[in-house]
DNA sequence: GCCAACGTTGGC
DNA sequence: GCCAACGTTGGC
């Protein structure tokens, strides 16, 4: 399988591509959707590229790239009683939330706002463009990919 | 802060 | 299994 390419969302009350390019890398932990949960469990590879988008921003937008370095792995955090993402149906031998790890590659000049995204007519079929569209974790296609590493790039505040 | 869109919960 | 109520996400 050749590597394929995501879009993910984080708030940057949570994290930033600043913290991500501090640590290095992180594991990608507390997501709680099981559409972005069965995305995590079984679709994401390592080597896998991705967007690192800032969510409830101003603006929103990329803030630069990623690269997935493990594959799923039991959030950690679903078992921590009191913890925020603690999930008391869930047990080591049967795990019901994901977490993989990313590795910090390239932090944008500026964040590429979404505005930006939605003005470009080759990202027209982009999930993140589209209205009401929440998913955490979002699969992007290879151009599109290329195609936002691209404008990110020339990014300017 | 507003509120639309979506996901989840829970009564029946 | 339906669906209304509720909670959350997230752009603006």
């Amino acid at each position: 399988m050749p590597p394929r390419h995501w879009l993910m969302k984080v708030e940057p009350s949570a994290y930033t591509i600043d913290d991500l390019e501090r640590d290095g890398h992180t594991g990608w932990e507390g997501v709680r959707n099981y559409q972005a949960r069965n995305l995590l469990r079984d679709e994401i590879q390592v080597g896998d590229g991705v967007l690192f988008y800032a969510s409830n921003a101003s603006p929103s937008g990329v803030a630069g790239i990623a690269e997935v370095v493990t594959a799923g792995y039991p959030d950690p955090l679903q078992f921590r009683k009191g913890d925020d993402y603690y999930d008391a149906k869930a047990t080591p031998e049967k795990p019901i939330w994901y977490s993989v790890d990313i590795a910090f590659v390239e932090r944008f000049p500026a964040v590429l706002p979404l505005a930006d995204l939605k003005a470009n007519p080759k990202l027209r079929k982009m999930m993140v463009v589209k209205r009401g569209m929440r998913l955490s974790v979002q699969p992007v296609t290879a151009a599109e990919f290329a195609e936002v590493c691209r404008m990110g790039r020339h990014a300017t505040r």
